[in-house]
DNA sequence: TTGATAATAATAGTAATACTATCATAAAAA
DNA sequence: TTTTTATGATAGTATTACTATTATTATCAA
């Protein structure tokens, strides 16, 4: 017996469920690993679909083109951090350590021991990282708000920003807070590995206990 | 009689030094104005060359590719940032004011008083603000970084960290809030006008006055 | 078991992109 | 005036981002 997680996005976002298929998850799988490998700029479909020993017409037939196919990952990836913080807050009633658990969650989503085989959690987190804004900085970002495209990142910003409030209730911008957190997360992991004069933390052995620390010490910081 | 200032860059980013020749002004006047308006994606040396009555040819002669055409454009910017804070904060003495200035500076590098009529600095700013961290979430941007095609935004970043231990001696963090300072701006502008629903603050007529208290709530907060 | 339907594969083709190469010409500097 | 340098004109290539067509399987219902 199992009990399977399913992670259920806007239906804009795909032209097929790449979930119920065999084809489709694999797509999801592959790409992750390629858009790793190559950065998302030199990633294409033809590679990919060399690589799943299938075809660019097939995986045509489940994305639109690549962008969506990004922001279909960038989507399942915040509906899974939002899962997350949901389970791993669950019983918890200091909303003090309610928003430290949220830190870690943001920071260690990297801990692949979901039971959903077809996405390695902790490559995707990479390429969170690495492709930085990619998801959402084009051309067509209004346009793809009003479809609901964004609406796995809204959502997950409204959880943190509910905790925050909580914390310190008078406190005036728990929303810019959220996504700051989120943001700052991602970017100073990317400036340690990348950047380091950016930045004043280090990781070491992909452990970002310095990001951690440095987080909860602005949060505390900010709502004391 | 005139005063001019000229903005030197690191030398690997470009092939011919745009700024000393007309040709070299034209490409950079107008391709800051059409990556805005088509967005960095779908803008185009042939675009480009249409748009100056010049050929695709000529223009690599001064730039490898459009990648390394943008990141000229970002260093234009962090050196103009710099540039900007420098001047506004001579001869005041309050390091508290001082970072008052920097973050109003780093708001409105909008407002095109230069004297250097081939950039205009208030669009470029928007250009920063919407292509977000594109010049330097690549896959070569540790080759990149070695060249030395960040080193404008490490001085920036520097600036403004000296100010904050100014402030505050003991803060941990100078690098890392420096740098947040800065994206967390862009980020927030950006989500005002694209995203709301992720941010606390908003825009009327491109005025980001509300960003700035925000701001300036944070680092006064933070260095407390 | 058949026959219909849907999913995928195989193949080909197109317009645009991101370049590179060559040669001619104009402008500027020696 | 010669020589160098900058630019323009033109052409060409490999790759990308698709679309279209037809063939082949797999699935599922009668």
């Amino acid at each position: 017996m199992s009990i399977a997680v399913k992670i259920s996005l806007n239906e804009g976002l795909y032209l097929k469920e790449p979930q119920d298929s065999k084809l489709g998850r694999s797509i999801m799988q592959t790409s992750i690993l390629l858009i790793n490998e190559y950065g998302f700029e030199s990633f294409t479909f033809k590679k990919l679909a060399k690589e799943i020993h299938s075809t660019e017409a097939s995986i045509y037939r489940y994305f639109e083109n690549k962008h969506l196919l990004l922001l279909y990952l960038f989507n399942w990836y915040w509906e899974w951090v939002n899962y997350l913080i949901t389970i791993n807050t669950l019983n918890i009633e200091d909303p003090k350590k309610k928003l430290n658990i949220i830190i870690n969650s943001i920071l260690s989503a990297s801990e692949d021991n979901s039971s959903i085989d077809y996405v390695n959690e902790s490559i995707l987190h990479k390429i969170i990282i690495s492709e930085g804004g990619k998801a959402y900085h084009t051309k067509e970002v209004d346009e793809e708000n009003s479809k609901g495209f964004f609406s796995s990142y809204k959502n997950l910003t409204n959880t943190i920003s509910q905790v925050i409030s909580q914390v310190n209730p008078s406190f005036k911008y728990p929303f810019a807070l959220s996504t700051n957190l989120f943001e700052m997360s991602n970017n100073q992991v990317y400036f340690a590995k990348h950047l380091p004069r950016l930045t004043d933390v280090s990781i070491k052995d992909d452990d970002a206990c310095e990001v951690e620390t440095m987080l909860n010490y602005f949060v505390d910081k900010l709502l004391s």
